[in-house]
DNA sequence: TAGTGGTCTAGACCACTAC
DNA sequence: TAGTGGTCTAGACCACTAA
């Protein structure tokens, strides 16, 4: 862990626990400094961080303010696994693998995130995602089998992320994502429940590694009233 | 302009030119200092910001890779206004502005985002959004009076923004955004061509200047069909 | 081994706020 | 005037990659 990482850590920590509460002001860069006995310059960086995230905001003159806690309405933004959301939030949820197939990357679905796509081997899984037994999200995922050659039901139905990090030791680095609304497809209809009417919300996505290889290809399908996603943006 | 500012600013350009190619190198972080007669630290505030962006990708001992060029999918992410993104796109774009109208902030659709929203006087505007002369968007602001006394049908239908910023030099400095899909109302029917049975994505934001006052509520109600948003994420 | 990016430091000067 | 954050510099050491 690295001295910024420790700062940042530990001020969000304090700032999700309320013990630097919202509207109030954060100690100063100075005070910080000597807090955590590091350079004004490491200090800075755990800052800035926290301000693309959208926990604080500084004012020149003032001083730097709390302006939230993390929120979690189930982000689909971030480079956060299913697994990984779904144990922040404490939620009851469940995957069901519902199908696992060798097959080429259609490439289609993906040009318009990345149009550099290319076919090539991939693995397919069909995963049904549950929360309270009510189906909500179907993902389907493209895996690159040149570097992930094979995956376990186990695996399937427990998280991807940490397999490929903690035991294929892959480094992800970044993920372009893309939201659009679509109707249901048949599978959409049987596995979540919906009419031929009904619309829903697709996310799909491509994960790179950190030599920016893509390795990772999903189609997220989420159930219309089920879907909320929430952002933070600075301006310019 | 500030010295990062200028070597992110020119950087980017080159890189939206195709000068520095997808996948391939920048000039080493030291090459940069040089061209730019700035110190690492400079360039590295530049690099990081390229980063953050989805435009580069650095690695340890190689270098920094370029992995994209600006997109622009019509990005409802960051902080841009409309006027900003059609312009950007060269889109056949024009507002009207369908009704204005003084009132109190209706804040339930936005305690999901900031659950300290709380009653005030705003003027609230209904703009139509078209594209090629097709209806695509409809935007209902709520912009609090205590800050905008008024807004004329001019400044609707070209851009806020330019007005907050240029005319009464408000400085804009994040916005929180919520994305769902819901029903098309009797509104979204007449005014964007649709059915009872459509739906319709919606994005509601809050815009916050920089003493981190919120001023400006959006509600933007999209036709399906043309809703399309990318993002760019980096894991941890 | 030479060159790359990643982390950290100490110090300087500036613009702005509050008193 | 004192204290705050914003920008910029020069230098150090480390981890990693490639030849």
């Amino acid at each position: 862990m690295t001295k910024f990482n420790l700062v940042y850590q530990d001020l969000k920590t304090k700032i999700d626990n309320g013990l630097y509460a919202k509207d109030s002001l954060l100690p100063s860069e100075n005070q910080l400094r000597e807090l955590y006995g590091a350079s004004r310059d490491t200090i800075r960086r755990a800052l800035l961080r926290l301000k693309d995230e959208g926990y604080v905001q500084s004012q020149q003159g003032k001083g730097t303010t709390v302006i939230n806690r993390q929120q979690y309405v189930f982000p689909v933004s971030g480079v956060l696994s299913y697994k990984e959301l779904s144990t922040r939030m404490n939620m009851n949820s469940r995957t069901v693998l519902v199908d696992k197939q060798p097959m080429t990357l259609p490439t289609t679905p993906f040009v318009s995130i990345d149009p550099d796509v290319h076919a090539m081997p991939v693995l397919r899984l069909t995963r049904l995602r549950r929360i309270n037994e009510e189906p909500v999200i179907i993902d389907i995922d493209y895996i690159d089998r040149a570097v992930v050659p094979d995956i376990s039901q186990t695996v399937a139905e427990d998280s991807l992320y940490a397999y490929f990090e903690q035991t294929l030791h892959l480094a992800i680095a970044y993920a372009k994502k893309e939201f659009t609304v679509e109707h249901a497809t048949e599978q959409d209809q049987q596995l979540l429940g919906l009419t031929p009417t009904d619309a829903v919300a697709v996310v799909r996505s491509i994960a790179y590694l950190e030599d920016t290889t893509a390795f990772q290809y999903t189609e997220s399908r989420h159930r219309p009233d089920r879907f909320r996603f929430q952002e933070f943006a600075r301006r310019s």
